[in-house]
DNA sequence: GGTTAGCAGTCGGTAGACTTGACTGCTAAC
DNA sequence: GTTAGCAGTCAAGTCTACCGACTGCTAACC
């Protein structure tokens, strides 16, 4: 085994000893838990090629050393399996397998109860991002008069979303009016996404042109500015409290994922290039430099729709977050392909 | 001024300090802010009194005092004036009017900014309880066929509130069936509320009988048993950490709102025994031992509807509370009703 | 009786000195 | 290139003493 060999075990057994303690890892603990036939000393010296190469550093003198985030980027390209489903117990895969063959409700409820199931099998906060809505198909296109004055316009959505946007409309508008933008509506969307903007041709009646096309881009805009998130196992976060630094709190990060448009950006954007781990501070935001996000696409019929994710502290389990995700987002996929 | 009367007043002091301050007060600190023309001396011959009777307690034997629940209770009982508008800062007050001058989508949308709202000028969590689904007018069913065997089944309420429940059905139904369930359906639940149960008619084609019952079933129940709860700005909670006993840390607290069923259930009970506060132990629930909930509930054309509130560390501004619930919760009612 | 001043007592919190123990870095030998 | 061993460093824990912020009590006063 040659140097450079192993001082990337030194360095794996360091991030993996410091995911479970939590501590500064000192080098009899890597000579003694790696399996390295090495001495303390040649570890030490090892751990200071490390640190001048930027993948540990050292709290205070007299301590262990701590991964940097270039520790664990090393780390999780090198040893961690990214189609590796083992590495979630036999009991989470069961809690998969049982969750996905369970019954659901429409989507945005299955989705948020994913995001649950994967928070709880990581002991993270996770995130699920729905499919967005112009990717679908429209079913139905429902325009109801709530009160005078108001209509609600409803679009279904082939994958079970349903968008709602509520209007102002003229009080004296009658009902007829409203019916026939329904059926102008219905024959325009029905069946197409809101990709496919066709104009809509004129009725020769003004008062429903007008709501035929004010429901229209009311729906539209929805559709197209909206990727849905839903967050689950927000109060992990809390727990992790000491696995931030003091100007990060947790009170902080859960602003950050109320705000959801934020993490919808940033995983609609790594995702894009391709990255599926973002380790502390190479996403650029400041509020998540103590985070690392563990990201997986699911698909329908092959095509990424939408993507699943766990977001924790940097120290966290990379192995058994990228199973989880894979797993997850696999089987979410499958049904979702039905 | 008897001596009753002074004691009163003393606790108001401690209360209000220590609201402030979060440390233990004074006799010292009393005598200064408190107005009454009476020495430290008197003050502490009070504070023996208040904590004989159970109104403060004190931390170690050296330091100030502290109010208990009980002291809270009188306190608000007392000396906070539910029906108080001011209280609220005339900044708090615009923010109030501007949010609900402004335009708002669906119903959901509209509670889910409302407890954004509450949360931002309160600076604590806040829940909002929506209107029960059973409560409204049926105005619209829809059943939108997703895919083979899928079927959405979806109610458009009076008060714009749209609920959705996927149904498997038989792989071979025919759109026809499909259809004339729906109209089933219409005919029975359209303007009436999912109270008003009436058995469906047999129309003598099984599969849309069996269709039109798994559908009401489904909805009515999903009309039934939830009460929509919105959570807003449950990131104050990790802030207010220390605020918590060691035992129940933030993380549970957050937990507990997103379960959504303990609280839902613990606002409706105590707002039906007529509690608009409830602090500390009151309630029974041990995760929320360290915390007291601020309620005020909101009518549409002078009916009970729904609740907001405020759900905060018991050393919370109550004035301020209590002010900024009965604004939103006033305001939000005359919305609804339009 | 109610109020007050003053004093003794209690206790938390802080600062400083000291010890311990867990590390590393270095050096010299292998 | 590897190892053993030793000296140096530093965080964290312990102990002490001390300060300051309180209270409770008592005796005097109105």
């Amino acid at each position: 085994m040659g140097v450079d060999e192993r001082r990337g075990e030194v360095l794996r057994a360091i991030v993996e000893e410091h995911i479970q303690t939590a501590a500064p890892v000192s080098s009899q603990a890597v000579a003694r838990s790696s399996g390295l036939k090495v001495s303390s000393a040649t570890v030490r010296n090892d751990m200071t090629a490390l640190e001048r190469d930027g993948y540990v550093s050292q709290p205070h003198t007299s301590a262990g050393r701590v991964p940097t985030d270039r520790g664990y980027r090393y780390f999780v390209d090198r040893f961690a399996d990214p189609s590796a489903i083992d590495g979630l117990g036999i009991n989470h895969q069961r809690a998969v397998s049982e969750f996905f063959r369970g019954t659901h409700n429409a989507l945005e409820e299955l989705l948020h109860e994913t995001s649950g199931l994967l928070a709880r099998i990581t002991q993270h906060a996770a995130v699920v991002v729905g499919p967005p809505p112009e990717s679908a198909r429209v079913r139905r296109v429902d325009l109801v008069p709530l009160q005078q004055g108001q209509v609600l316009a409803i679009a279904v959505l082939s994958n079970g979303a349903v968008e709602r946007e509520l209007l102002a409309v003229d009080p004296d508008l009658s009902i007829e009016s409203i019916l026939a933008a329904e059926r102008v509506l219905a024959s325009l969307l029905s069946d197409s996404t809101f990709h496919a903007t066709v104009a809509p041709s004129p009725t020769g009646n003004a008062a429903t042109d007008e709501l035929v096309i004010a429901a229209h881009n009311a729906l539209q805009r929805r559709a197209e500015h909206m990727d849905p998130l839903y967050v689950g196992g927000a109060s992990r976060i809390a727990q992790e409290q000491d696995a931030f630094a003091a100007t990060h709190t947790a009170a902080t990060l859960l602003e950050l994922l109320e705000q959801q448009v934020v993490v919808v950006s940033l995983v609609r954007n790594l995702l894009d290039s391709g990255v599926t781990v973002s380790i502390g501070a190479e996403h650029r935001i400041d509020e998540l430099r103590d985070c690392s996000l563990v990201l997986a696409p699911y698909r329908i019929e092959g095509e990424v729709v939408g993507t699943v994710g766990v977001l924790g502290p940097t120290r966290m389990d990379y192995q058994q977050a990228l199973a989880a995700v894979a797993t997850v987002s696999q089987q979410l996929g499958l049904l979702l392909s039905k």
